[in-house]
DNA sequence: TCCTTTCTTGAGTGATCATTCAAGTATATA
DNA sequence: TATATACTTGAATGATCACTCAAGAAAGGA
């Protein structure tokens, strides 16, 4: 039988996350990612068969890593209370190597060069958006937001909101818990009239 | 006396605009500019210096035309008015090279390498919220909106909207005309109590 | 007409890009 | 202990990167 590899997978996902995350596609090699990997070349394209492909597994890890987080907020908070605290708390997260969304950067890269990862980015906001539609959705059913509105709609521009706000995360000198404060605000106001 | 060079050089400089606005800073080659411009390297280098200058001259360019748009749109519809219709004509402009906006592409792009020009693209758009700041203050002297506001928060907090409309325009599958028309109806909410 | 000045041309620079592959090494089973 | 089966290593691939530079071409002043 054979030799097992000396390397966890999924730690190697993990860091190579960070890479992409914070440098972009173009913005990493193949040398930043076997320096951090502690991969040879061979190990590499054995283990994942390109860059592109360890790119769209970093992406699944990431939107992975986002859905489980809404989830257990939404258990812990409730759905209204996390939708309100999730701004704050995805700009003030100082182990995360970019305030910016990987995927918002990765589309932005991407889509101008026709880079058919480009789509697979897209595809994972259109998923994360849904997860959005679905706690709004909750907090309707708690009678915490008004049922009269639209989840969807909700969603689509909660979730360009947040874009908004974590690139401005990523600008130096500006003040983006203000900006994430009127985010949370402005969901108060979509309670059910009395 | 010398020879004169045989092109427009400020319509070398749009030209490289469309280019780096649609791919970025790393997905243009020098290869691209120089088809696109139809200069050789030599040509290239004896007028622009570096593929980094030019790129600086680039968002230079952006940046005067955006004032100027706005500017104009202000003498043509007075600063409410202006602030509600720009973000529907920026989605609309079929002629722009991308939805999104150059400078924030650019920062996301390069404060991730710890390029020099991110904090240049930083500081234009310091610059335009300082002019968006200056119209939220006009609308206030003409009573559009209520004079108790802050008029660099409502600055802030417009560009950041901005910044996360244009990513979602730049995206498949996404109603972007939606959101701004929330974007636009949410400053009306902003006039001053009767 | 000649000369000075600048522009244009395009081959060539070394560096780095993602990727390949042959050779060597370790391990679990037979 | 022998063998089959991976995994590891690292030099080498051709392509492309931003950029340089020497040589030729054009245009105005003398």
């Amino acid at each position: 039988m054979p030799r097992r590899p000396e390397y966890d997978r999924d730690d190697l996902i993990a860091r190579a996350l960070d890479l992409f995350w914070k440098q972009g596609w173009a913005g990493t090699s193949l040398k930043d990612l076997e320096h951090v990997l502690k991969l040879k070349p061979g190990s590499f394209y054995a283990a994942f068969g390109s860059k592109d492909a360890l790119f769209a597994l970093t992406m699944d890890r990431y939107v992975q890593v986002g859905r489980a987080r809404v989830a257990s907020m939404v258990e812990e908070l409730g759905p209204l209370k996390t939708l309100q605290e999730f701004p704050l708390r995805m700009i003030s997260n100082t182990r995360a190597p970019a305030k910016a969304c990987m995927l918002a950067k990765s589309v932005l890269e991407l889509s101008g060069r026709d880079h058919a990862l480009a789509a697979v980015a897209n595809a994972h906001l259109e998923t994360m958006e849904k997860q959005f539609a679905q706690v709004f959705k909750e907090a309707q059913s708690a009678g915490q937001i008004d049922a009269g509105l639209n989840p969807g709609a909700l969603a689509r521009r909660y979730q360009s909101d947040l874009m908004g706000l974590r690139i401005s995360a990523e600008r130096e000198g500006v003040d983006a818990r203000a900006i994430a404060e009127e985010i949370s605000e402005s969901l108060s106001r979509l309670a059910p009239p009395e």
